[in-house]
DNA sequence: CCTGGTACCTACTCGCGAGTAAGACTACTG
DNA sequence: CAGTAGTCTTACTCGCGAGTAGGTACCAGG
């Protein structure tokens, strides 16, 4: 909170850490136009004219946020799938994958979800592009293992689908924070994959037994 | 664009409704905060005092915005949607009155669903009301039609991802207008209700031929 | 111990937009 | 044609927050 008169002198990569942490924090709780500098700065434990100085304008540093945020969760999930395999698996783990970096990360999800997806200035291409690099991975697996070839627009249309109801779902679980990742990873994986018909009849899927 | 001096003399009731109109087109294009009580009040055609005298503050402003949109949207559905069938033909007309209203109320839609819900305020109370009820009839449906009753827990959840599905998709569609809205809603269905599952084997969900 | 460079500060300017005061125009009503 | 109720305006105030000018503390190397 920064009662103290002068921080400490530190090395400048360091502080470019904490202003982006604090900011982070501060945009995922205020959003974009309510997050004012001088809050930032005092999250931060600075002084304004430092964020000035380190990131550049509000703009900028919020654009930088999104650009790390979006970039640590592809790298969670790209981590976390499992190439060459059968694609339920793939979009099992892929789903496992996503849940997962959400529920450790709520302040990230909420500036990459709430806040750059509202704003329609220069900030949404960052999401854009990450959420189109998420979409088109989906319609990619879902063209290559289709046996009718869908048409381009239909898979991606799907694609969209499916990436929405993970968003909106991970949305949900904000508000039910007691339920674990991977029940809800589950949940979603049934949805898409088995429909409401199957599970209507009781069938449901579940993960190919292994080790 | 109000270049005019002075604005007709009219009843209060029809520049409520041109306020209205102009304050969703606005918010739509602006976002809540971006947009300015003075561009309202220019695209309105009056002045800004008028919108203080008959709508209050922004904020009331906007919460009577989304009231009224959201009231015009789930009316809208629960006329098209047909009662006493099967679920999957329930679904089925409630998605395409879902598609057929924000096809033909983009600026409606957009001020729901972008900027009420980034918004923390009071405003998304409206919205997530809305939402919720949205979101408690698909469960109901989901809890009344399957033989294996799952938790209350789950069938929400699951409502919440199918409904989060449907918010995706339409925000896709924003960028796909050429798509017709019956060709939108089917995907969904068959997401949904079929699943990647069945439809990489090439099985697709069709309405029942009636009449 | 000076000299420069980097981290850091206090204390401003300045525009934008929410909200208002005070009055002017129009139209009906007796 | 006066009164009055409701519509509509110009022309402000005022706070908030982005961005900056002009310093002060601290640590090198000479």
């Amino acid at each position: 909170m920064r009662t103290e008169g002068r921080a400490k002198r530190l090395p400048r990569a360091v502080r470019e850490r904490q202003i982006m942490d604090a900011a982070v924090d501060v945009f995922s709780r205020l959003g974009f136009h309510a997050a004012s500098m001088d809050e930032i700065s005092e999250v931060a434990g600075i002084s304004k004219p430092m964020l000035y100085a380190y990131l550049g304008s509000k703009e900028e540093l919020f654009a930088t946020c999104i650009r790390r945020e979006a970039t640590r969760m592809m790298e969670a999930i790209a981590t976390g799938v499992e190439p060459d395999q059968e694609p339920d698996v793939q979009l099992w783990s892929g789903l496992r994958a996503f849940f997962g970096f959400v529920g450790e990360n709520r302040a990230s999800w909420m500036v990459l979800h709430r806040q750059a997806s509202s704003q329609g200035g220069p900030f949404a291409v960052e999401l854009i592009d990450m959420r189109s690099r998420a979409v088109s991975l989906v319609a990619a697996l879902l063209t290559q293992s289709t046996k009718a070839p869908a048409t381009k627009l239909e898979a991606e249309s799907l694609a969209a689908a499916l990436v929405g109801a993970g968003e909106s779902l991970a949305e949900w679980w904000l508000d039910h924070p007691e339920e674990p990742a991977g029940v809800v990873a589950a949940r979603l994986m049934n949805l898409v994959w088995m429909g409401f018909g199957d599970l209507v009849d009781g069938n449901v899927w579940h993960p190919p037994s292994r080790r």
